[in-house]
DNA sequence: CGTCGGGTTGAACCCGTTCAAAGGGAGTGG
DNA sequence: CCACTCCCTTTGAACGGGTTCAACCCGACG
């Protein structure tokens, strides 16, 4: 079986491992880890990689495409909490759980690598270099978590925009693509849902970044034209309050 | 050293051990723990126990006492992060970071026991239910905060205050106290950061639901009266949108 | 008794929501 | 190739809840 695995499904061959994994992580850890990985599977526009109360078997590494988490709220409303890309990871809001407290939905054809929780739980007791790679990417989610907490709490429906756009684009920046040149693969109603804003004021918000003359506005896709002055705005409001 | 440390510094010994770690640990692990758990160390009110840029070094569980954590925005803001009570952990937020990028402060009189992070990462390479444990503390975190994010983005003033009382009330029960009689270790202003609110609303919130005749208010002190109407109207809000 | 800090109450303003309608682009069928 | 439709998006106008600014209250402490 394994010696016909295909050389894209070994981590080391990968383009995003850096992503996936610290830089740090030498060619064994890697090859380890990539004897835990199932072959990528694809995920057709809206289709639910997990979902809420599903079992809890593997973490998910995204390879090409983008997807949503979200949860099921008792009112039976879905809040968005992320958009993930790839060569992030999903699923860390389980980890130890027996069984899923998310569910995740594919927002574009999507491709992902499966890392079995056993597996990973097991191999990172013999790596503690996966361990404390574990540990960081969850403690980022929280510290992440805690920004948008805030922005949630008390900024302006701009500055949620704004800094929508910018974490978008430094995230882009992390995987070597153009900063300014964004593609929402969400539509607008998500992007509010997860923005914690009605879909018209996000509407209303773009149209008027756009007026000021700081993006460009077409679709899903956004043009940065003023990367600064969009920081400044952020700044500002922070400042002001 | 160890043969005069006192009684209870050790886990076992400890009334909250079943808070601070899974029931399910076992008299060795217990033991495993408490060789790592320094000497419960005592803060005054308004100290504080780490610092943003601190160097990461430690965990800490909540021994006696109340503290909050907050991260210090760009602007030089203040977003407290949570509330913490006897046998729950700080510092999963700084896990697998070099330095500190929160801080933590008592409310009162407080006690810790510090769980330096080098050994508790060691131990839990050696003991896969600890790091079980510990995956499960923080991805809870996570999960909590999501709920937190749509509480701040979604509900109204009364709603979040209102669940953030049942919450406390929650967790004075697992503490096996009383579910309603609250007592308040923080004063309005950190409240209404916490919950995203203006300090005035809080206020105004807390003194309609007494009008009510919900909840009694004497200063920090807060008993339910009637706990299943203030659910009901937590859920009445979820319904409604 | 006076002062001080935290908490409460009051009134006006502002931003985001809500309801409503129009605009636009992709896909389908003629 | 165009016309039609559907769905997503944009735009408009009025409403409402929370903030803000301001005054007042109250218990603690000197």
């Amino acid at each position: 079986m394994t010696a016909f695995r295909p050389a894209a499904t070994r981590c080391l061959d990968c383009g995003l491992h850096k992503l996936c994994f610290p830089p740090s992580f030498d060619e064994h850890a890697l090859n380890r880890i990539s004897q835990l990985v199932a072959q990528p599977s694809a995920f057709a526009k809206n289709e639910t990689v997990y979902r809420l109360g599903d079992s809890m078997t593997a973490l998910y590494a995204v390879r090409s495409g983008a997807l949503k988490t979200s949860v099921l709220l008792p009112s039976g409303e879905e809040q968005i909490t992320g958009f993930y890309l790839p060569g992030e990871v999903i699923g860390l809001d389980n980890m130890g759980q027996s069984h899923c407290a998310s569910t995740a939905t594919a927002l574009e054809k999507t491709t992902l690598c499966e890392l079995p929780v056993n597996g990973i739980s097991q191999l990172s007791q013999q790596l503690p270099e996966l361990q404390g790679h574990l540990f960081q990417i969850m403690s980022t989610e929280l510290r992440q978590d805690y920004q948008r907490m805030h922005l949630m709490a008390q900024a302006s429906a701009e500055v949620r925009v704004v800094s929508f756009l910018l974490g978008l684009s430094a995230r882009q920046q992390q995987r070597h693509l153009a900063t300014n040149e964004l593609r929402l693969s969400m539509g607008r109603a998500d992007l509010a849902n997860h923005l914690g804003l009605a879909l018209e004021t996000v509407s209303r918000a773009l149209s008027q970044l756009a007026d000021d003359g700081l993006i460009e506005v077409s679709g899903k896709s956004i043009r940065i034209i003023h990367a600064e002055q969009l920081a400044e705005r952020v700044a500002a409001d922070c400042h002001s309050s």
